[in-house]
DNA sequence: CCACCAGAGCTC
DNA sequence: AGCTCTGGTGGC
């Protein structure tokens, strides 16, 4: 008798393959099979006699396992039922999330020996904590008291926003919570492959590390911790973009851990569901300037120019001849935010999503897609040759920056683009030891923790929280909020703020915390049905596919899709029923189904 | 005349 | 997403 096995052989696709076997296996086992012209690792799925996708059509020609691999589950029961449950959750499938929970050498032919996992303690009762101060030192203690309550030393995972901050726990911990536990490694290769057995074979029980640590494979985790979960570390590249602490809370609830959440400030979602308010103020330290008195610079083929105030200016002076740096921080890279054309108004969209895009060199840029096109002769509307540029960004306020400190200390530009990074930072850090001025993008906030910094200046607050994107004040308040902590010595840091209208309630929110903040900003999303209170998916079709076809059919089975831009490939929906949505799209990402490559799905909750 | 590489096409 | 097959280009 042979059986028809469901095998999930990592893909862009949402469905098991089928195979046939002598026997049934169990699932989770790896299995090597035939796929296309070549060979590839396949984890069995559910033992099912139906196929679960539907009927197979008649022209598929079923093929036989070639090597079962293992004889336990090397993922254990938990990280299959996480797996499991990232395809729907995520809208990737099950074949995509295992890409992604699975370290990549059990995606070689080699077998392994792994133990049972244990299943959690029933004693258990999980449970929540929070820890939301703007000191880093006072939260890293408080984790270590909670992690310490264990009496037979630390159990559980850690989980970091940046390597840095990971490592910087890491060495925080007292030798004897080390001992029990690892730092993950943050590349792949045969360290991280050993690193993943020893926690698999239950011989370290804690684990410290940044996103890629979120999937390693412990047994019985006492607690799971999430710090900044606010921040955008947590979330991944590549597909599927899956949140680390929405992963990190399912494992908690699967292993009954206790789930451990911190940082600066609460996201949307935890702020909802924490209760939680905010401590600190930054009082006189936050200064508002009014833009529309300051003093104009002007920029070539830039409207408007740049206004830097004279409180701005002085500040900066002083900062610097105190021996400190400063930050200008404009987070707009390139020339100018925005092109124009100077008869018919229009300005210069992205062709794949629609979004702004800004002047970098000879080219045009989208901020939201990274899509890149080469500068336009003329306007593709009126024909019009005469192009003019709007907000001017990062390429326009260096050389403003350096005309006006001309030698006196050293002006340099800081942003994640620089090549050559590792060099470059330590040359930046020696030449700004005894102070000077850093122009750059938030990224340059990363300064913080290497060197004193005085004083920030936000050139253009405004243009950070106006960007055409539901969570842009969100990303404004944040970026600001952590200007005024971020660093050894922070509470002393003088924080300038230019903006052109000084009473708008976000940066108002600014001076008393940001629980003010969340409060106004959560109730206007909840108005317009925005996340947290809705998960916002956005479905960007291959070239085959007919847009309009789709919007119809997904209008007829009851969903109610947005189509913002006509002209782009996106296509954007109201996560509702997840379930249901998630079987209107199956057929998108079906072998035979589909028309043209995968559609690429990102999600947005909060 | 064949090495080498980028793009197309297929996957139960 | 891989992986292999294809056909075009360029080296001698």
């Amino acid at each position: 008798m042979t059986a028809t096995l469901s095998i999930h052989v990592p893909g862009p696709w949402w469905h098991a393959l089928s195979y046939l076997h002598e026997t049934p296996l169990r699932e989770g086992l790896r299995v090597l099979v035939p796929v296309g012209r070549g060979k590839r690792i396949g984890f069995v799925g559910k033992e099912t006699s139906v196929s679960v996708d539907g009927p197979l059509s008649g022209k598929v020609r079923l093929r036989s396992v070639e090597a079962v691999l293992d004889d336990v589950p090397p993922l254990g029961w938990e990280l299959w039922r996480l797996t499991a449950w990232m395809g729907t959750a995520f809208f990737c499938g099950m074949p995509l999330a295992l890409s992604v929970v699975s370290p990549a050498f059990l995606m070689q032919r080699e077998t392994f020996s792994f133990p049972e996992t244990p299943l959690p303690e029933n004693t258990r009762t999980g449970g929540e904590e929070f820890v939301y101060r703007e000191e880093k030192r006072f939260r890293f203690e408080r984790y270590m008291e909670i992690l310490g309550r264990n009496p037979a030393g630390p159990s559980g995972l850690a989980l970091f926003s940046e390597e840095g901050e990971a490592r910087d726990f890491w060495t925080a911990l007292p030798g004897s919570m080390r001992e029990k536990g690892v730092l993950w490694p943050s590349l792949g290769g045969k360290r991280l492959a050993e690193t993943w057995r020893k926690v698999r074979s239950g011989e370290t029980t804690f684990v410290v590390g940044a996103r890629g640590a979120v999937f390693a494979p412990l047994s019985r985790p006492e607690v799971i911790l999430v710090d900044e979960e606010a921040s955008g570390g947590h979330i991944g590249p590549g597909t599927p973009a899956f949140h680390v602490r929405t992963v990190a809370f399912r494992r908690a609830q699967l292993w009954k851990s206790l789930f451990l959440l911190g940082g600066r400030m609460p996201s949307s979602r935890v702020f909802l569901r924490g209760r939680l308010s905010c401590s600190s103020r930054p009082g006189k330290r936050l200064i508002f300037v009014d833009v529309g008195r300051a003093k104009r610079h002007d920029v070539t083929g830039v409207e408007g120019g740049l206004r830097l105030s004279g409180t701005l200016v002085r500040r900066t002076f002083e900062a610097v001849s105190a021996g400190k740096v400063t930050l200008w921080l404009l987070d707009r890279k390139g020339y100018a935010g925005e092109v124009v054309c100077d008869q018919c108004g229009r300005s210069f969209h992205c062709p794949r999503c629609g979004t702004v895009c800004r002047v970098e060199g000879e080219r045009l840029h989208c901020p939201l897609c990274g899509e890149r096109q080469l500068f336009p002769r003329e306007c593709p509307a009126c024909r019009n040759l005469l192009l003019v540029g709007k907000r001017p960004g990062l390429e326009a306020l260096l050389p403003i920056a350096e005309r006006l400190w001309k030698g006196a200390f050293p002006v340099r530009l800081w942003h994640s683009g620089l090549s050559g990074e590792k060099r470059h930072l330590r040359a930046l850090l020696e030449e700004m030891r005894r102070g000077g001025l850093v122009v750059g993008t938030r990224y340059a906030l990363q300064l913080c923790d290497a060197l004193p910094v005085g004083c920030v200046s936000w050139i253009d607050a405004d243009g950070e929280a106006r960007r055409p994107f539901y969570d842009a004040r969100f990303q404004a308040f944040k970026m600001v909020w952590e200007s005024c902590w971020r660093g050894e010595g922070a509470e002393h840091r003088l924080v300038v703020v230019q903006s052109r209208n000084v009473s708008l309630p976000w940066l108002g929110a600014l001076k008393v915390g940001w629980d003010a903040f969340w409060r106004r900003e959560l109730q206007e999303r909840k108005d317009l049905d925005l996340p947290p209170w809705t998960t916002l998916l956005c479905l960007e079709l291959p070239e085959a596919m007919e847009k309009e076809c789709l919007v119809d059919r997904l209008e007829a089975e009851g969903f109610a899709p947005l189509d913002p831009d006509p002209s782009g490939r996106m296509v954007w929906l109201r996560v509702q029923e997840g379930h249901r949505l998630f079987r209107a799209l199956f057929p998108l990402f079906h072998l035979q189904s589909r028309q043209g490559d995968f559609p690429r799905i990102t999600l947005w909750r909060e």
